[in-house]
DNA sequence: GCTATAATTAAGACATAGTCTTATTAAGGA
DNA sequence: TCCTTAATAAGACTATGTCTTAATTATAGC
């Protein structure tokens, strides 16, 4: 467990909470600006700690690398296919798809991922491309 | 395009069908059983080139790593938290979610990408822990 | 403020997935 | 059989993520 305040977790938490839906390569860059000595594997390490103590939330999107959310609440995630940007989207209701899917007989279905690909509000105004 | 008909390729496509969902790795390692020759990068390529020209689909997954799918029709997927194998799953409607989802505002969904995690028949009857 | 101790870190090794380059090999038409 | 060139093997390379280890440093107790 986490129990002393050091510059570099505050570095991190800092920086997860400035930007939105980063990865952790965003990140260790935004950290890096303030302080170039704070290490890869420390950063990897802050996030990891951060999300298994519920304190931001693991991503884990389809062909992406994780993000980090600061928004603890569920919610479903847009993947822009042109820059990469992930945006929060409200679903009303996922247990219905659950309730109706019918998978492996013998399996059993515990959870279901919504993921949604389309353009972030920079990318279909045809904004110049804005890579993460 | 891939005109030539090569040792290789038929023992990727072999793999493929073969196997239930393999990801690049398993294939290469069922082709290295009947030829340990075949180079890593050959399988990657064969199994990108299959999926680019249609004759499989590459599941990109959630949590996991690329996986192939020869049946062509679109269903959605499970992954079994236990040992990872992918299960097929069918989903009456998906149509109404996307409908429903509430993006920022500016955004635009184009596509919905759905998920599951539970246990596969295998995993679900307590036998032995099988990691792909 | 000083010291001891144990949590935290930096550095870099390691693992895995996937792509790319280049010299070599071999498929298949002439 | 010979030629052309597609396809391959080998391995470099990128990226994400984890793990190890020796050094550093936060903080509790004095």
């Amino acid at each position: 467990m986490r129990t002393r305040k050091t510059h570099q977790t505050e570095l991190v938490m800092q920086a997860v909470h400035a930007l939105d839906h980063p990865t952790a390569s965003n990140v260790l860059d935004a950290v890096h600006e303030l302080d170039p000595s704070v290490s890869r594997a420390t950063v990897f390490r802050v996030l990891a700690e951060a999300a298994e103590s519920g304190e931001v939330q693991r991503l884990v999107l389809a062909g992406s690398s994780d993000c980090f959310d600061i928004t603890l609440c569920k919610h479903a995630h847009m993947v822009c296919s042109r820059c990469g940007a992930i945006s929060d989207v409200d679903v009303p209701d996922t247990s219905a798809l659950q309730r109706d899917a019918v998978g492996v007989k013998g399996g059993r279905i515990d959870a279901c991922h919504v993921q949604f690909f389309g353009l972030c509000p920079e990318c279909n105004r045809g904004e110049p491309h804005q890579n993460q």
